[in-house]
DNA sequence: AGTGGTGCGAGAATAGCATTCTCGTGAATT
DNA sequence: AATTCACGAGAATGCTATTCTCGCACCACT
């Protein structure tokens, strides 16, 4: 996606003013038309991802379901991990969201920590309920081939707890010496993993962890005294 | 496999002695030879794992390199995923040793922790240094597909994990209330999580977690006071 | 209206891998 | 000697992702 719009910015100035004017009316329209295939393909994946309940899904499904072909498919993404990556970094995103509403409605910062880390914690869980979950099923697979884009997609998160850990700071609720950015990255990666590794198909839930417990020992790892 | 072995063991009281201790030579005789084999299979996957770098290698790969025959392969295995098992829970039982061994060398419960969290945690990176470190890198591919069989493979750690929080309760090292066990997980899953995710191909090395950070945090976590 | 370019649908072709199946052979058992 | 068994060799199958090839429809410009 990238290329197509790089050239523009050397060569503009050396290009008459009304050729220029030609060429971006077309590329926005051009651009416009993509970002609603991108779109629909989007949406069908994530269609098929919640009435399935996996995101094994074929390509093919997607690009029957979008009423869209092959070849668009592969013109607008660079494969089924870009798309997957997307659709990760968006469930990402209004998590995110969704956890800085539930974390406003508290007054203590510590509160608000609690919230954020245990609404946290929910969401990651692998549910039966599954509906943006699902995309912390996949996350270890994505971890693995693109650790990069992961770290890249977890970024609104890092940055959410990171706000709520600096307010902590300044009441004066963390420890001292803590540094805020790396307790919340810590405590991020703690509850978001321990959430994942408890669901499993056995009998031996006894050694489920729950939110509490995680908050519990997170928060002895930053708090004061 | 295992519908071959069914029979006997309704039979078996009824048949006369001589042909049991017949049956049984010829049945001990193919089972070692089953062992060298899947051992070949092992050690071929094990090599070719360890030089290459990755997990990523086919079947046929490691047919070729142990000199059998796929046939031979799907006979003893029940297909990939039981090999890459195996390997893992090899790999997690010598670390669960090694990491025995490191800890035993502290006089100091926590000390012992101390040393225990930052070996499994230098263990569990992304190393460019691969030898076991690697199985690291596909716990989390096993942890999609086979939960259950993952948290196997951990027991021998977290047994190793309970028994030095044991031990550290008993000096009254804990903080009052303490769960030995779900502490035990928690550490154990936290510095083996944290320490993954800090191996990214990017330069974003800034906010990469150390074995003191993490540490810190866990022991924060359960340490009394 | 005609014409060349472009975007795109349809779907065939290719390729990588796991898994299965078939055949033939040599060794052990009877 | 006949039968059985385990196994190697490797062809066959099945599933996907990804690429490629055609041909059509739409658009700007003449």
């Amino acid at each position: 996606m990238a290329q197509k719009t790089d050239p523009p910015a050397n060569k503009m100035s050396e290009e008459p003013a009304w050729k220029q004017r030609a060429i971006e009316r077309s590329t926005k329209a051009a651009k416009l038309r993509a970002e609603q295939r991108v779109e629909r393909f989007l949406d069908a994946a994530q269609a098929i991802i919640t009435e399935k309940g996996t995101t094994d899904f074929t390509v093919q499904e997607v690009v029957d379901r979008s009423r869209q072909s092959l070849r668009s498919f592969y013109q607008h993404f660079d494969g089924k991990h870009e798309l997957l990556l997307a659709l990760f970094e968006d469930a990402l995103r209004r998590s995110a969201d969704q956890i800085h509403a539930a974390a406003a409605g508290q007054s203590e910062p510590m509160e608000r920590l609690r919230v954020a880390a245990q609404l946290l914690f929910e969401l990651c869980r692998p549910d039966p309920a599954a509906q943006r979950p699902l995309f912390t099923d996949f996350a270890p697979q994505l971890l693995l081939s693109h650790p990069a884009e992961v770290k890249v997609a977890h970024s609104p998160l890092l940055t959410l707890f990171t706000e709520l850990m600096t307010q902590a700071e300044a009441a004066g609720e963390l420890h001292p010496g803590a540094k805020p950015r790396r307790l919340a990255a810590l405590t991020m990666q703690t509850v978001m993993f321990n959430a994942q590794a408890g669901g499993g198909a056995d009998g031996d839930e006894a050694h489920t962890l729950t939110a509490e417990e995680v908050w519990d020992f997170c928060s002895r790892g930053f708090a004061r005294r």
